[in-house]
DNA sequence: ACGATTTGTTGGAACGTTCCAACACTTTCG
DNA sequence: CGAAAGTGTTGGAACGTTCCAACAAATCGT
């Protein structure tokens, strides 16, 4: 709207001191007098002065912005991580560049590649879909975290995820303590983390002396998938007390089978989630589950990036956290 | 991780021209010859150059970027419009740069802060918290548009929003329909989006006689609120047969607070609820709901901002959107 | 009292682009 | 055949910062 809009010059002409000065005024140096600091203050707020940062980080080669690309937005467990990385960013004085990959691969490596034009000096990529070949190259060129996946061994690339193996035992340990037995597994797929819960699963039941009780059914991180999963699992002879689902979408999904039963949860089948989202713990959900620390995992994620670019050629480090059980009234005792 | 990141000018020394030719490529003009252009190309690839973001914005003083302030990650339905956004962007070839304002105005205000030294070219505000003093101020300095809240008459300034009056007034008509009579309304606290649909059960009941079957009962845009409100208005004596939650979230507080009554719904009592998030489509909830076209809403608002971006002066415009009923399990006929 | 230090301040050169006026060559065509 | 129009290319100036070497003025230590 203004003309022109003011720039470092007009600031100084105003308050009558070279350009060199106020940058450093504007950037709150100590080697400027009390009085130059003052009228290039006046001036720069009389003029509704606002540097420009695409010159600054053009001259100090540092864009102090971080790059962060989410596999698609409407899933509520990233957007707690997101919340987590975002204020760990902030402390850190940077911001951020949020992009989605919309659940396809060919936007997100589109995405990544104006991240790196824009010099981002770091990139975090939450839930992402590279194949491992451009992650590598990516990672050659900007220092970069995966967030919520374990990614292991390639060179300047650091990772952080749950430990999946780990909560599903949880989750089984759970259940076998109110005293269940025939617990089936609602699966989320063939993905990797998906797999990872399964094996804890299996684990879990074969270290309970309940290997024989091993019951999975095919079933997917939504709704419909849980709805499926647990529909195959209580139309089975096999008399199945407990469900363990793979997250908790599925066992939103997996609620609804048991309830089209006319059969009641917990009193006759206890239904145990994954992931922690909010939702969950709505009143009339109120699904026990395995909590992933979302926020933290996203502030933890964000903090390995920056001892990265601190230190680029630290090795590839992982970071394992525990996810905690959060008992509710989905799971009860077995009555059978 | 390069000792220095190829510039302009190494791709023209590969490729035996002048830089500007190498500009020229870059931008796929059509007046270089199939030589050079080809030279270039396969110089600019063996370099891995990638253009400058920052010099280029500076250079030609336009960021093909847009700022994208959003109250709250964690609301769904804001994710939702934000995906609306993304799309109308990519189309027009900008970037955004998507920052929260964490639901805390001095935050709100700092990012907004950096977003224009970014040198965006726009400001989309998705339900933000800018006291008007501020909001007028922004919108002198640079095109912006309000998403899902109506601002009128503000220089500079467009908005979007859907019609809450008239969308509750579905809601109602719906129920009545239904052969429902004593409908409760449970709010959505002082907000205006909140007081506005209100109005419009308050109106759309006296449109159909109903206007000494006005109930309201105080509750809040959360689980908790519904619940709260849900509970007063099944407590009271005046035997309600129907409630329209203020939105969905609220609607899900307020399934559970039938629940522990041991009611079922919709047998005993419907329940309404506004917004059209996804979540209320879960078969285990199943809410019937008054759904905003969400992604329309931002994709709308993001082409009011880039015809505002064309033209700087065209007078303030509002779109009002329609929100369409969505029937499901948790409304039925009224039985008494 | 005089060089050495400290305290403020300065102009100019970077940073990597885009734009522009200018150029050398063709080609067109009246 | 010579002027006009087109085609491809170029170097240099700009964009708004930060950095650096240089400097003038004030203060210090002996």
């Amino acid at each position: 709207m203004a003309p022109n809009r003011p720039t470092i010059k007009d600031v100084a002409a105003l308050a009558g001191v070279s350009k060199s000065l106020v940058s450093l005024a504007m950037r709150g140096s100590d080697r400027v007098s009390a009085e130059s600091r003052a009228a290039i203050i006046e001036a720069a707020a009389q003029l509704g002065y606002r540097p420009n940062a695409a010159a600054r980080s053009l001259a100090d080669r540092r864009s102090h912005t971080l790059g962060v690309v989410v596999l698609d937005l409407l899933n509520p467990i990233y957007a707690e991580i997101i919340d987590g990385v975002q204020g760990e960013v902030r402390q850190h004085g940077y911001h951020t560049m949020l992009v989605t990959g919309n659940d396809n691969p060919v936007i997100e490596q589109g995405e990544v590649e104006k991240l790196l034009e824009f010099q981002v000096e770091g990139l975090v990529l939450i839930g992402h879909r590279m194949p491992a070949g451009s992650l590598d190259a990516i990672a050659g060129d900007c220092p970069a975290v995966v967030i919520s996946r374990a990614e292991r061994g390639i060179a300047g690339l650091d990772s952080i995820s749950n430990d999946d193996v780990s909560g599903a035992r949880m989750a089984v340990d759970h259940l076998v303590s109110l005293g269940h037995r025939s617990i089936a597994h609602v699966t989320g797929g063939g993905n990797e983390v998906a797999l990872l819960r399964k094996f804890g699963y299996e684990q879990s039941m074969t270290d309970h002396g309940l290997a024989e009780q091993i019951a999975c059914y095919e079933g997917a991180f939504t709704d419909e998938g849980g709805y499926r999963g647990a529909a195959a699992a209580l139309d089975s002879d096999r008399g199945h007390t407990a469900l363990f689902v793979a997250n908790d979408i599925a066992a939103v999904g997996a609620l609804a089978a048991v309830a089209d039963r006319a059969l009641n949860v917990p009193t006759d089948v206890s239904i145990v989630g994954y992931d922690g989202m909010a939702l969950a713990s709505l009143r009339s959900l109120s699904i026990t589950t395995i909590a992933q620390p979302l926020a933290r995992i996203g502030s933890e994620g964000a903090g390995l990036l920056f001892l990265r670019i601190g230190d680029p050629t630290r090795p590839p480090a992982h970071i394992g956290v525990e996810p905690r059980l959060i008992v509710r009234n989905s799971s009860g005792a077995c009555h059978t």
